[in-house]
DNA sequence: CAGTGGTCTAGACCACTGC
DNA sequence: CAGTGGTCTAGACCACTGA
């Protein structure tokens, strides 16, 4: 399960540390939402100071792997609305509290083409991949197409769940189920085509100006654990981000 | 200069010199580049422990105020390159090194209307703001459009600066002329409809489909200093950005 | 109340920079 | 070499949580 067992001996100690606790949460030794052993705990089993501990365990919180609450314990952070799609498409004219509710259209396990192989960084050519179509609508309307493809090993249990249950979002079923946590991804943004068959599904002419955006996601270790491509119509949205 | 001299004496004496050293810093005590005093000097300086002052730069560290060099000292962070807009914003089938050229087309003092004076978020009636309007292209050919907003007041030397010179890069200009140092954005991209001038610009039909984007700039104390709307083709270009 | 994380100290020693 | 930031320690005390 762990990549990398081999810690750099040259490295500052708490860096060290800070590695091998994320590894220890990368192999769900302490799961999301769990909490880790005190400080003083850790500091005793690693044979340092409590100061070392706490700057080992406040890289982990930088990173957003755990969360820290004055006087409870540190949590291993649950990825949920945070990594939300739709914290950054903002649909104009809509009251943002509520989610759009989902659809599933498409839902099979297949062969990966070069292409999938490249996106979700397959290193087996015979791996397989979970692909996910569906849409998004408020109501009647249809806001949102996306396509999904997921690695199929790490995902086994989640295509018998999807024919049963249609959530409106897909992270915290991948942490519950599949012991997924997504931690962070680069999104592109661009014009698309629709093709004709989700111009179909948005009730419009393929020729409609549409936003694309390519999302790629990573778990706390680097692995690429999902790759969706995400159109929206043009008119009447918007994506914020904030850059520092 | 300063805006909020008062010190909270409740919070921990580490943030309350975090907001003492940012002072300084936002009044110019210390410019950008310049190095700060060492650790130890601040320590004694502020009678506290080197520990505690070093979670006090380490803070300001982490909001990209200073930079520390091991050996060498903090320094105040020039904020050019990493906030410029063409760090997300990619052309296909162009090499990325090479800036674009500018090429200022409008450039002109007007008092603010109520629009302005809200994205600005001026508060006095009367604050007149430096209107730019230029084009930015590779060799013959225009990729981008910028209508770019500044309150005049802050930016008194910039007008007669780029009647004389038209530089790739504004932030630096700001920064080097106007003590004006940008920190964060937050950026907003949609669908937008050029009008005759700019399509005219880019050698397209107004119906053309473009990427506009928004973008509100602040400086480390929070204060707006540029609203910029910039287009782009929608065809040959894309938005790129990491979320954590 | 016991247990947790948060603040702050004082000092030793290391690693890097530039003269 | 002197001066800088980086690591690590050992401990005191504070502030918050929940039983």
């Amino acid at each position: 399960m762990s990549q990398s067992p081999v810690i750099d001996q040259r490295l500052p100690r708490h860096v060290q540390v800070r590695d091998e606790l994320m590894r220890r949460i990368a192999d769900r030794v302490w799961k999301a939402g769990e909490a880790l052993p005190s400080e003083e705990r850790l500091a005793a089993e690693f044979s340092i100071s409590v100061g070392t501990m706490r700057k080992a365990i406040q890289a982990l919180e930088q990173e957003k792997v755990v969360e820290r609450i004055h006087g409870k314990g540190t949590f291993v952070t649950r990825a949920f609305e945070r990594s939300s799609m739709l914290r950054f498409v903002r649909f104009r004219g809509t009251e943002q509290q509520e989610l759009p509710s989902a659809h599933i259209l498409t839902l099979e396990t297949k062969a990966a083409d070069d292409v999938m192989r490249g996106k979700l960084q397959l290193r087996s050519a015979t791996e397989k991949v979970l692909y996910l179509h569906r849409s998004r609508a408020y109501g009647d309307e249809v806001v949102l197409v996306e396509h999904i493809w997921l690695p199929a090993k790490r995902f086994a249990k989640l295509e018998s769940y999807l024919k049963r249950e249609s959530p409106p979002l897909l992270y915290p079923v991948y942490d519950e189920l599949c012991d997924v946590v997504v931690s962070r991804a680069v999104d592109e943004l661009s014009m698309g085509m629709l093709d004709a068959p989700d111009a179909a599904i948005f009730g419009v002419d393929p020729a409609t100006p549409c936003m694309r955006i390519e999302r790629t996601m990573r778990d706390h270790v680097g692995q690429v654990v999902e790759w969706r491509v995400s159109f929206v119509p043009a008119n009447r949205f918007y994506y914020s981000v904030e850059i520092r």
